[in-house]
DNA sequence: ACCTGAACACCGTTCAAGT
DNA sequence: ACCTGAACACCGTTCAAGT
């Protein structure tokens, strides 16, 4: 005797990922799911292996939703960069678990290809790859600094993000 | 009637840190820490507030251990940089923990002011703080995504280290 | 076929009782 | 003055019983 589904995988995950901004990595509960989807917790295992899988997919989604921002961008050095920290502000606890937990190699082949191809346009093809991981990596870490409140010895934190990506220009040109 | 100690404050936030390094964050619990000092869990509750308390001096320990390499490194920037990767790697879990939990800001600022400090000394000290955010992000992010596995794409990660740096180097010279 | 309450394991935390 | 077992709250997870 079928019963209707009240709710679905894809609901699931985006109240995940709302309750993880709502809440921190700690308050991403399996009830705290259900509650929100309309559903009692066991219920959610008839959609999700376990709260760690969970907790992946929540990742691989945020890894979706960046690359589809990137490729959305102008593709410049400085679109990429602002179009990633974009993210980072609207959904911190989301940029964050990004690195935390694992997601889908294909999800992130993608968004490193798109970068990858813009620092191949400035740095040229030889240069490619190691462009790209520098821009990443400065951008990143920019970024998980800037969440961290580890920027308090004064001054302009967006003043430094365009010093920062100047100074990567000048340092890829060469 | 008195007793004797049984374990101290440092032997306990010693233990949280290793057992960090071998089971993660979410393995970091009072039960385990307890076990490794040699007394029940509810016995640190006279010396740490609560579970949130200990990882907190956890992450300010790593932060101590982190100021006293930067300080005795050959402070220029590649030593910083290498000081800052080689406790990353020996300390991945805590390396993280510096991002994801609150510490003193005495001794982040400890931390950040070596950094300044080298940073001056190759972009000016007007461009002191910007260009030592420059570098400890790039730093930071690089580290964030070997640890994660996000460097996938092949080439040589050691190589894309030592061409960040080079590049930083041209960048913050102009 | 999905949903639920009940049950169990595990962990954080408190507290009265021991020494 | 510190240590402990017992107790409680909370969460993840399983499962038999409902529809």
């Amino acid at each position: 005797m079928p019963t209707p589904d009240r709710t679905s995988y894809a609901e699931i995950v985006a109240a995940g990922r709302d309750l993880l901004e709502d809440s921190g990595l700690a308050g991403l509960t399996m009830q705290g799911v259900a509650q929100r989807v309309g559903v009692r917790a066991p219920s959610l295992y008839k959609r999700v292996r376990d709260r760690d899988a969970l907790i992946e997919a929540v990742a691989a989604a945020t890894v979706d939703d960046l690359a589809g921002r990137l490729e959305a961008s102008d593709r410049s050095l400085e679109g990429l960069a602002r179009a990633y920290r974009a993210l980072a502000h609207e959904r911190p606890e989301g940029f964050r678990l990004m690195f935390a937990a694992a997601a889908p190699q294909e999800l992130l082949d993608r968004a490193g290809l798109t970068i990858v191809d813009s620092a191949a346009s400035i740095a040229g093809e030889e240069h490619a790859l190691d462009a790209a991981r520098l821009v990443t990596a400065w951008a990143t870490g920019f970024i998980h600094m800037e969440l961290a409140g580890a920027f308090r010895l004064g001054g302009d934190v967006d003043g430094a993000f365009d010093y920062g990506l100047a100074a990567l220009r000048r340092g890829l040109g060469a």
